[in-house]
DNA sequence: ATAGGGTCTGTAGTAAGTACAGACTCAAGG
DNA sequence: CCTTGAGTCTGTACTTACTACAGACCCTAT
């Protein structure tokens, strides 16, 4: 008993993205193009879901398209070496580190000036003065 | 005696900002088109220094082109109403906590995912695993 | 038979720039 | 004075990761 196979819709929905982003994700090369139907839909099956909630999981991790399809190559080509995945995702979490430490210096700053903040018409705004002169 | 005016080359590396980003903030209505020589070269002042430095350090704390060019705005307008400016800071701030909150949960993920790898050639890589089966 | 959805394609738009190509212009050296 | 190399001008294309549309099909139900 072969599966009923899926619209893009039906799959879009599932791994939780967009529609468009199905038919994108193909024309990037991260996902296969799939069978088609006597009418040219497009058919997929219970793979492509699985392949494509990869996807939406590895962006979640804030994985760039680049990376997802670096760590989908290492698995499509049977040379799962953990090795350089984890290469790649060590890659990654130095740069998310260091997006952490970014913003959290943002943050101080904003909560800063924030606080300095009188909410009145003055013509002197904290804010708009951190702004011009780099406080 | 009137100031020596700045090339566009001057006033992006006194600002720190790429050269054509110049050009680009210019057609973004983000900095005013400024005189121009005989042969058609931008010549910019002190002003414009201050303005494109505004802009920098409101990019670098995150605040998106259309907040800045806002803040701007209510610059522009002789209407510094703090309120309004506390307002966009405050909006930013909040998102900013967002995405800290969202790399945090990342971090946690890819650090707690890299600790089971072994580093060898296995057959299962816990972090094409966590990937697949969204651990 | 027809109305309404869904799907197909290609294209254009988004943010926030960066990177050319080809034409001008400017300053310095010979 | 002329040349050469560097700077500037314009417009356009590229980037990332999608999203949104238009116009043409197609499928299902009434």
């Amino acid at each position: 008993m072969d599966m009923k196979s899926l619209t893009r819709a039906e799959i879009a929905k599932r791994a939780g993205c967009n529609l468009e982003t199905v038919r994108y994700y193909e024309k990037a090369g991260i996902m296969p193009a799939p069978p088609r139907s006597e009418a040219g839909y497009r058919q997929y099956n219970e793979e492509h879901l699985r392949r494509l909630r990869f996807v939406m999981r590895g962006r979640e991790l804030g994985f760039s398209l680049n990376e997802v399809k670096a760590l989908l190559g290492l698995v499509d080509h049977r040379a799962v070496s953990c090795v350089e995945v984890e290469k790649i995702a060590r890659t990654h979490l130095k740069s998310v580190r260091e997006k952490i430490r970014d913003l959290k210096r943002m943050e101080r700053v904003l909560s800063q000036t924030l606080k300095h903040c009188s909410g009145d018409d003055v013509p002197d705004c904290p804010i708009i003065d951190a702004l011009y002169e780099g406080a």
